[in-house]
This record gives C-alpha cells, sequence and structure tokens, in this order.
DNA sequence: AATATTTGTGAGAGCGCTCCCAAAAGAAGA
DNA sequence: TCTTCTTTTGGGAGCGCTCTCACAAATATT
C-alpha cells in the first residue's frame, strides 16, 4: 500500500493541509517546515493518488487524441506516427498525458455504435481535461457534440465553423506549389490524384491544384481528377482511372498515393518522370528512398501535433479566452527527381 | 454539470445504493425498479465519474503502453502504429482505455531522470491499472521498478526472466526459414544485417540465421555479420560495410533495413536479386509495393498487440494466478521476387 | 400460524485529496 | 503592553462513487 497525504502528514508532524500545500507549491508554508515534509515525500516516496486528486479538482491532466473511425485504415501512413510523437513529446514537457483512442473496424458490432459508447466512457466520464481530433470527416458528429458538451477541444486539420479551434497546414499553398512547379517544367496535362473528398485536407490540396491551373488561365479539366483515399491502394486504383487520359504529370495528394501511382505507371509500361512526371505530398521519410525519389511538399507533421497540444492545453487551464485559435504552418516544396527537369 | 448518482436517485425514486447496483449489474434488483433506474439513467445522459469510481474501487480501467526512450526513433516504423492498433482494437473491446507514454529524444533535459518522473507520476500514481512494455532493451531499469512495485504488466518481445510474462513472435524460426530458403535456393555466402543486439528480437533473429547455416554444416563468417538498428539509415550504413565481403544474398532482420540495404546495392551498380538477393523480415504492407517486392517474414503484429492485452487484463483482473504467461506466436515465410528464384 | 430463510433496499462510512474558514502564532503599530 | 494586522496552520466538509451492514419485505419451512 502506497503511502497517503495523512500518513506522510502524520511522520512530518504536521497537517494533512499543510503536506497538500507543500506539493501543490502554496507559498505561504515556513521553509523550514516545507524542507521537513518534503524529506519525508522523498523517504516514502509518496506519489499523490492520481484520482483523488481529479475527484477534488475536477481536472485529470489527461488529454486525449481520437482518430475516428473513418482514418484507422489509414494508419499505417507514416503521418499519424510522426503526429503522435509529435503529441506525445509536448504532453510529456507540458505534464499532460495522452489517451489514445482509436475507432478501427477490428470490433464486432455496429462500429458507429460502438464510437458513441466509448464517446459517453471518456468524454462524459471526465477522464480527459480535452481532446485533440485528427483528420475526421467534415461531417462527424463528435464535433457537434463536444461543442454541446463543452468539452475543450482542438482539430488536427483545418475546420470551417466559427466556435472551432483548429491547427493546420497551408494545404492549399502546397498544393498549388506542387503544381506550379510541374507547370514551370513545361507540363500541361496535369492530372491530380484527390485525397478523400469529405475530408479538409483533401479539398484543400484540390483546390490548390485548381488555383495552380486556373492563376495560369489554364482550363480545369474534370477528367484529369480522380478521388483516391490517401491509400497506396488507392493511389493505384486513381492512376488506373487516369492513365487512358494521358497526363504528362500528376500531382498525388500524399506520397503513399504517389508509390501506388507510380507502380500503377511503370506496370503500363511507362517511365516516371521522363514519361510521366509524379509529385507526392507529405514528405513522409519514405519519399527520399522510393524510386525515383519523390518530389513533393514537406509539411511539419509533429509542430502540428505539438502545436495543438499547446493551444488544447491553453483551453483547459484558461477557459475564459474567447478568442478562436487557428494556426496554419506553412509548407515546403522539396524537389528530387521523381518530376524530372524537362525543359521549358 | 453533468448529473451525478445521487439526482439520477432522486429522479428514479431509489436509493445511490440501488442506483449503483443498476449500474454494476448487480442481480439483486427488482426488475421493475431497474428499468425505472435505467429510464432516467438513458434521459439524463448520466455517466459515472471515473476518477469517484476509481477512487472507491482501486481501479481505473485504464492500460498504459510504455515504449522506452530507445526505440521512440523507430517510432516510424510501420511495426509500432499496427502494434498500437491491435492494443487498441483489443482495449476496446475490452472496455479498457489505453494511455501512451513515449519517451522520445525531443525534450529538454536529462531524458532519464525525464523517464524516472513520468514513471513516478503515471505508475505510483495510480493512474493505471497495468502496462504493457514494447520492445525495451533488455537492461532496461523499468522492469526491476514494475516487479517491485508489484504492477501488473506484459512485455511485448520475449524478456528471458522467469517472473515476467510476455507475448513474442518466433523470431528464431522466421529468421531460421529466411536463411533456409536462401540456401535452398543455392545462396552460400550469405550475409546478416541484424537489429540492435541489446534487444531480443535482434539477438533472435541473429540465432535463427546462425541456427539455419549451422544445421547445414556450414560455419558462420563474423565478417558477414553487420548490427544494424531497424532504421533504413542503419540497414544502408551496414550494407555498405557487407559490400566487400562479396555476399550472393543477405538476410536483413527488418523490412525497413532490407529496403535500404537494396538501395546500397543498386547504387553500387548491383541487382537486386540477380547479383545479391535479399531478404527482409516484418512484411510491412510496403514490402509487397517496392521494386522489386521483398521476400520477408511474417508476423502477427496485431495479434501480438490484442494478445498482450488480453493476457494484461488477465493479471489484472484476476492477479491471483502465479503461472507465468508466455505466449509465442509462429511466423511464416513470403516469398516474393528480391530473393530471385536460382536453380539449386 | 409462527418461525426461518431469502431477497431487495437504504444508510453510513470511507476511498485520498483540495479548499474554505477559522484559529493560532508572529509581526507591527499604538 | 495591548491591540491590530498578517502570515501560517489545522479542522471540516465535500468531490461522486462503492461496499458492508442492517433492516424491511417477500417467500419458504415447520
Amino acid at each position: 500500500m502506497p503511502p497517503t497525504l495523512e500518513e506522510v502528514a502524520k511522520l512530518a508532524g504536521v497537517s494533512r493541509s499543510t503536506v497538500s500545500r507543500v506539493i501543490n507549491q502554496h507559498p505561504s508554508v515556513r521553509p523550514e517546515v516545507r524542507e521537513r515534509v518534503w524529506a519525508v515525500i522523498r523517504e516514502t516516496g509518496y506519489q499523490p493518488h492520481a484520482a483523488a486528486r481529479s475527484l477534488a479538482t475536477r481536472r485529470t491532466r489527461v488529454i486525449g487524441l481520437i482518430i475516428p473511425q473513418a482514418v484507422t485504415t489509414l494508419f499505417t501512413d507514416p503521418y499519424f506516427p510522426i503526429l503522435i510523437r509529435g503529441v506525445a513529446d509536448a504532453c510529456n514537457s507540458f505534464q499532460y498525458h495522452l489517451m489514445l483512442s482509436l475507432f478501427s473496424q477490428g470490433q464486432a458490432g455496429n462500429s458507429s455504435a460502438r464510437q458513441d459508447e466509448l464517446y459517453q466512457q471518456v468524454l462524459r466520464g471526465q477522464y480527459l481535461d480535452g481532446v485533440l481530433i485528427s483528420s475526421a470527416p467534415l461531417d462527424d458528429p463528435i464535433f457537434r457534440r463536444l461543442l454541446q458538451d463543452g468539452i475543450p477541444f482542438v482539430v488536427v486539420g483545418r475546420y470551417p465553423h466559427e466556435r472551432i479551434h483548429y491547427v493546420d497546414v497551408d494545404n492549399v499553398n502546397g498544393a498549388r506549389m506542387a503544381v506550379e512547379h510541374l507547370l514551370r517544367l513545361g507540363h500541361e496535362r496535369i492530372a491530380t490524384i484527390t485525397g478523400p473528398l469529405n475530408m479538409c485536407a483533401g479539398q484543400d490540396r484540390l483546390e490548390g491544384y485548381r488555383q495552380a491551373l486556373t492563376s495560369r488561365g489554364l482550363a480545369v479539366d474534370e477528367k484529369l481528377i480522380a478521388e483516391g483515399d490517401f491509400t497506396e491502394q488507392g493511389g493505384r486504383m486513381a492512376m488506373q482511372r487516369l492513365l487512358p487520359q494521358r497526363p504528362t504529370a500528376v500531382f498525388a495528394a500524399s506520397d503513399v498515393m504517389a508509390i501506388g501511382a507510380i507502380k500503377v505507371i511503370r506496370d503500363a509500361g511507362l517511365r516516371v518522370p521522363d514519361d510521366i512526371a509524379v509529385v507526392g505530398f507529405d514528405d513522409i521519410p519514405l519519399a527520399s528512398v522510393v524510386e525515383p525519389p519523390l518530389t513533393t511538399i514537406r509539411q511539419p507533421i509533429d509542430q502540428l501535433g505539438s502545436m495543438a497540444v499547446k493551444l488544447l492545453i491553453g483551453l483547459i487551464e484558461n477557459p475564459e479566452g474567447s478568442t478562436v485559435h487557428r494556426v496554419v504552418l506553412p509548407t515546403e516544396l522539396v524537389i528530387r527527381a521523381s518530376c524530372g527537369i524537362r525543359a521549358k
């Protein structure tokens, strides 16, 4: 049995309250007493009981990272591990803890009911002080519920709602830079493999593609747009649909899809970048390693995570602030071999 | 303010105790009363307060997944996301929650002191009912502490200690199968790129390599063994050291390292599998997609995770059992193009 | 019909902490 | 020296739940 406050108090010859003050760095404790109490704490290895503390303070110092059902299939995309690492690091440095809620398919039963149940348990059960939502579909009911229940939350990825705080990378500009690079290389039939269009990231990257073309006075040919789902397999399927259109270049909205596309292009007997240039998005570690190394858009994923945590903790510890926080981190073009160097 | 037990009780015209019984499915409540209480619970959206409950029961229904400092650099290896997904799924289906503790470098200060602090907070603070440790180095002090504090835990990866429960895949046999396959294809100068040798998985896969050779009566040439660290970069460096030895085949202890090795082989102007055959380990999703598709050893990573959770929850809910649980899941050879088909 | 047994329910204490309030102890002013 | 303030300390209540125990009601036993 670990020692309690009471026991520490007795050993130090003071009251429960005084020990509590020492633990919580309350200033009005005589230095001499404080030292005596600390000595006993060290000696006994005393650690406040988290649940007891939460019950009294209504705070848990735990935040949740929720990754909804719709995206757990993408979980092998290196995006998530990096995000998680960023989030975990930030939590560590703020002395918060991280609870991970994935809603994946593996389980029996209606999984949206399942998601509901988990929501109920975790959030209304006050396990968490606040949550981070990563790349949920725009219509996910969780947003309404969080707003309704008044639970502090930050979305990782843009979310168009005036009361929602979010952190995102500049997807529109990133995509635009990618396509502009292809335009500069002289390409005119540029296709795109989009992300899922019910996610903001998917929409925004498509929007960047459109902007790059129209600002050059080029028409957007809808036949050169194929929807993917951020998976390698989805990238392959989309590329298959695009091939008959004979594009000279493809902008894939994720590196993983770009890799799938390259595979299909090669299987069709064509070369990358000679016959079809390819640009990806994300700059996952793999991008520099595949053959040919991928030209892509780098996004600071771990910063995204730590920034989201910082914002969320701000909301938790300072609920007064009525300003809605929106952070958009810059993206950057990384030129490698997969887009070739075409003469203008 | 969410409703409390007391309030629900008043609304249902019963006592606090009765509502508690209903929530906890205690049998001795009249069906009619039970129904009435449930109605109020549904109506009010009542959810028991997690902290209050934990305080009374000394259980949190939260388990931790701890990934120590030494391996967070590998976190982009698809191994971890898959493991995490397996663990998360299993948690969901047992109605447990998952707390993730990564100890990575990002942070300032002596990080082993940091790790200590976190240990103290999370584990002695009774946040968790038990923990899963993934691939910690054999000498990590956490094992001793857990044992000492009597905290239920299961290690993911073999751990040679008579009181420690673990779940692992059959690394020795897997490696052996990989190398035997190369032997069958007629190779004789088979090199290996090992994992870090302070981890069991690294040692065991090397052991499998040795066994395959010696059981064929072949000598093990230490110059054909290069230590890697499970990263792509580590794989490249190890391959560079091996190239001068002119191996005709390489067994890499992870797919990620195999991919690094292939790159080096090609940069040296050699072809895979024609000049050097390569076999990996893990069967990560990427393995089937790279050029050439990787022959590798499949390990059921998500099963590993869910099995570990199952064991751990067993330990938590049934602390009496004095048997030490050890589960070893089978591995499987997956033949693709990277090892070629050599005549016998 | 009287007693014994089972079943259902409520009251109370307690889990370990925080925080308010009032008392005690010093410090300062008269 | 006595009052008035300030600083430091202890006691008590309360956070929302569970769980034991005792009592009331319903059923079974003789």
